[in-house]
Parts: C-alpha cells; structure tokens; sequence
DNA sequence: CGACAATATATGACACGACATGCAATTGCA
DNA sequence: TGCAATTGCATGTCGTGTCATATATTGTCG
C-alpha cells in the first residue's frame, strides 16, 4: 500500500477510534462531541452568531450548525435570542447549565488528552502539525483549526 | 492549545476534508466514499461474508454494513447471496459493473494520492504513520487497516 | 433428541454531515 | 425611494455511523 493510501485511511482511522472513544467519555454528561464541541467554542468565543460559530467549528455543518444548535437549545444549554440590531442573525450565548457542562467537558477532554501524550510520546508532534497545517490552509477547517489555535 | 488537542482537532479536520474533496471527485462516477470503500475492498478480497467485509473496512459500520451494502446491491455493484454451507451468513461479490466502478474509483484515489504525495512532500510521513500505527494498536479500525497494509 | 447458548445478519432509533432550496431581513445602488 | 442582490438562517433530503434490539440459523451439551 502506497505511503499517501496508508495516510488516508490512518487518519480516517483516528478520527474514528478518538470519536468512538470520545462517544463513551462523554456519555455519562449527556452530550456527543459535536455538541461538546459546540459547547466549548461558545465557553471561550460567546456571544457568537450561528455563521461565528460555525466558522469556528471543525466539524462544520456545511451551511450553518442550525440543528446542531437547535438540540443544545432544547436541552438547556444554550440561549438563542433574535439579534437587535440585525433581526436575520441571532445571538448565542451559554446559560449557565452550559457553562456548568462546559466544565464537566473539559475534564473528559483532559483525560483523553493525557491518553494522547502518553501515546504520543517520544513522537514528532510537532512535525506531524506542521504536515496537517500545510494540508489545511486554505479550507475551512483548516482556518478555523489556526483560529482557535491562537 | 496544548499539542494533544490540536492535534485531535487536526485530524478531525483532515478528516473533514479528505472526505469532502473525495465527495466532489466521486460525485461523477456515483459512489459515495464508504461505498468506493467496500468496491475497492472487494475487488482485492473478494468473496467475503459481511462480517468478514466489517473487519476489512477502516469505515466500519458496528455490527454489519448491511445497509451499505444494501445499496451497492440495488445500484447494482455488488451480489449478495445467502451461503450454502452456512444459512446464516451472506456472500458478498462484486458484478462485472461492480469491477468497472471499482477502476474508475481507483483512478480518482490515485489523483487523490498524488495531491497528498506533492502537499507532504519533504514531511516525516513515515514518522505519522509509525504515530498511527501506535494509537490505532489494538482496535478494530487499526487491525483492519495493519490488515490491508499488508 | 431437545433446550440453550452462540453466531450472522437485519432493523429501528437517533444524531450527525453534506448538499440544495427557501425565506425573511438588510444592503446597495440607480 | 424602490427594487434587485446579498446575507443569515431554517429546512428537506440522503447517506452514513453508532448503539440497541430482533430474528434466524447453527453449534453444544445434557
């Protein structure tokens, strides 16, 4: 199998395993990792509009996360109020059952990350994040991956 | 952000990206990404039975890509037949139309390697994989794709 | 031989993820 | 001012991806 094939499907394979991994972490608190995703962007960037948002999500939702919103919203976590000033956009906002959510999350995020530093050690890392920037620039993910990168 | 996270994110987003560019390129030929998965797993496997099927694709699909396959018989790409041996279980072949999709996909993956070949060129590629190698240890999607490597 | 566990697959339910379309509010420009 | 283009969002549709459950067939053990 050709080096770039095996690259494919590696990455193809992580994304899985980490999202099925991901999946059972954050079951317990009740929300998936979209979701969970959601909710720590909107913790560290709120208030944002639904376009803000999603062009800060990896796991963009192609037109805007709507729906994705919508179940945070019936859930409890996040507050969608009609923006004054431009009545297309709307503003969201945590309430503070997200925020508290927010929390809970961030403890299962750092627990699956010292699972990757223990798996990752003695790696090039910091190589493999310059190959993944490179193959990024220019797309959406990659943008919003820089952004939040700082 | 601390490496581990970007990272989860990047491969998130390659992932995302990947996927969409592959979307595009094989919109024309007809096939979805997981489907040009099972066609190019069958024509180097086949015959094989659906759970056999699972634990080759790198896409799997829990208990059994039945509905994907599902699909592929009623476009016509696949035949599906019950095993004489054993009732329960499922035969799964490609059709001589299945065996023509599966050069026209093979085309498209290959532009596609050459674009990722010329995106990492003078990157460790080796030394990612060697990283996925280890992450991947032990599941499923990792035995698969150690499987497939070769 | 007969109950029972194990196996192979199918199906229902829910949440994405991507694309296309539709609608209302705003902007821009003659 | 009037009206077309643009913007921001919602929604419909299709195909996964995951988990739980159902069904049929086979194997096993008393």
């Amino acid at each position: 199998m050709k080096a770039s094939e095996e690259l494919r499907y590696a990455i193809l394979a992580l994304q899985r395993e980490g999202n099925r991994a991901l999946i059972g972490a954050l079951k317990p608190i009740g929300v998936t990792p979209a979701q969970a995703e959601v909710i720590r962007v909107l913790d560290q960037y709120e208030p944002l509009t639904l376009a803000g948002l999603g062009d800060l999500l990896i796991c963009e939702s192609g037109t805007g996360p709507s729906r994705l919103v919508d179940r945070l919203v019936a859930q409890g976590a996040v507050l969608r109020t009609v923006s004054a000033t431009d009545r297309r956009s709307v503003t969201i906002m945590l309430t503070p059952s997200g925020r508290e959510l927010s929390r809970a999350i961030a403890g299962v995020e750092n627990a699956l990350y010292e699972t990757i530093d223990a798996a990752a050690a003695g790696q090039p890392v910091e190589a493999l994040l310059a190959l993944a920037r490179i193959m990024l620039a220019g797309t959406p993910a990659g943008t919003a991956l820089a952004q939040r990168a700082g």
